[in-house]
DNA sequence: CGTATGACTTTTA
DNA sequence: GTAAAAGCCATAC
């Protein structure tokens, strides 16, 4: 998908769309994905901004595994309730099962995405 | 233009 | 395995 003239955020967008459903990445993965490792934080504050559905930002989970939000915030139980609803597994400590190979799944197709849409 | 802030990451203990 | 501290950098004010 090409962006025009993102901001940072616009770009952040783009790239969580194309994230395939089933499949999870990382604040810091995305911000790779768009040329700058560094921003991993920034890539949360863009998804803070959203009040849509329109970007799949539930498939967006920290470096760990694990949902960012404290767990009692209503945005973390629909994060899980999403992804669980998109075949996601959950592990008894909270993080995902096969986050691994999701994580790298989703990269790739991150990059694939970005490669058609340069920066 | 300078300061404050944050849905993060990595290193160290 | 978890916990705490430092570092980064785009928005907001």
């Amino acid at each position: 998908m090409r962006v025009v003239r993102p901001g940072f955020h616009a770009s952040v967008y783009a790239a969580v769309r194309s994230v395939p459903a089933g499949t999870v990445t990382t604040y810091g993965d995305v911000g790779a994905a768009l040329g700058s490792p560094r921003v991993a934080r920034h890539v949360g504050w863009a998804l803070a901004a959203l009040t849509d559905d329109s970007v799949p930002w539930h498939r967006v989970v920290n470096a760990s595994g694990r949902i960012s939000f404290k767990g009692d915030t209503p945005r973390a139980v629909l994060q899980r309730a999403r992804l669980e609803a998109e075949g996601i597994v959950f592990t008894s400590s909270g993080r995902i099962d096969g986050f691994s190979a999701l994580r790298l799944t989703a990269r790739d197709a991150l990059l694939d995405a970005i490669s058609d849409a340069p920066a």
